[in-house]
DNA sequence: GCAACTGTAACTATATTGGTTACAGACGAT
DNA sequence: ATCGTCTGTAACCAATATAGTTACAGTTGC
């Protein structure tokens, strides 16, 4: 499964600039807020401008800005930019070909996994860097830290800070 | 994104077993399928028995079949069994606390990865190991390979073999 | 021209998965 | 009872992907 936090970075830096409000934002002070290197950025943001979502400016008072209005660019074209494969992979190696589940089971997989790459653009498309704004102002001003699920389950998500 | 062939191996397995019809399989015959080595296959029928997906045997004679029937088993119940995460992860450190974004952009991505892992629920609630049997019969008899897209969009897809 | 940026290459560090060897323990057959 | 055939599991290596780092060429505003 994910293994990669791109999809997660990449929405926050473009949730930055659309704050920004047009203001160009540099690697740096992006780097700043995602806590990492400004090389990795810049290398997520050559990314985000070859599909058109940011634009960048070379040299002094340089810098990224959204290439849309925020309402215009959906989680999906940011999930498209930045992770190359669908939410599942086949097997690394094909399967024996003499087996009749092993030649054909790769092409059913196939069917299956299309199913829920589709599921999951269609959850992404229909969510806007408009809306992650949205969602975040509320909690701007409550924003305390999230709070863990006290007790042995803990180790459910993986994905708590 | 999903960098793991783990969910599309333990599919494959399964059904391997209902394709055996309660006939107890060694791991060394699953291993010659999924062309891999059978300790492989031993380590995941092992989270598969935790799960009560599998049912195995030790000893001479031994092996591994279905625990359930193939129309009682669903592909989310294999992809909870194997897959200890959801499809997205958020970021390897947390962002910035005193930023407004990075203090709570975790809060919305998880509130979309939810959304994200609901709607791949979803689908894989409503397959089971007999659909994907059912599935792969027609294949049996058709059966060549599986044709490449010819042209240049040869490079979209990572999981065609 | 200089200082402040991005774009990019090259390299290291870290993590995850898959593959391999090895062996203890279970169990049926004789 | 013991022997050969299995599973369960530990320990290790290899391969791959991502993140982090340093370095520097090229752009641009002042």
């Amino acid at each position: 499964m994910s293994t990669s936090s791109r999809f997660a970075v990449a929405v926050h830096v473009l949730t930055l600039m659309a704050w920004a409000d047009d203001e160009p934002l540099k690697s740096e002070q992006v780097a700043e807020s995602v806590k990492t290197n400004p090389v990795v950025i810049r290398r997520m943001l050559c990314e985000l401008a070859e599909s058109k979502l940011v634009v960048s400016q070379t040299g002094a008072m340089g810098g990224s800005k959204l290439a849309r209005q925020p309402e215009q660019i959906t989680l999906l074209d940011i999930y498209q930019a930045v992770e190359s494969r669908g939410v599942f992979s086949l097997h690394r190696h094909p399967p024996n070909r003499h087996c009749p589940v092993g030649v054909n089971i790769g092409t059913v997989l196939n069917q299956v996994l299309d199913e829920v790459d589709s599921a999951v653009e269609r959850v992404l498309a229909n969510i806007t860097i408009k809306d992650v704004v949205s969602r975040l102002k509320p909690c701007v001003s409550t924003a305390v830290s999230r709070r863990k699920p006290a007790g042995k389950e803990q180790v459910l998500s993986v994905r708590n800070y």
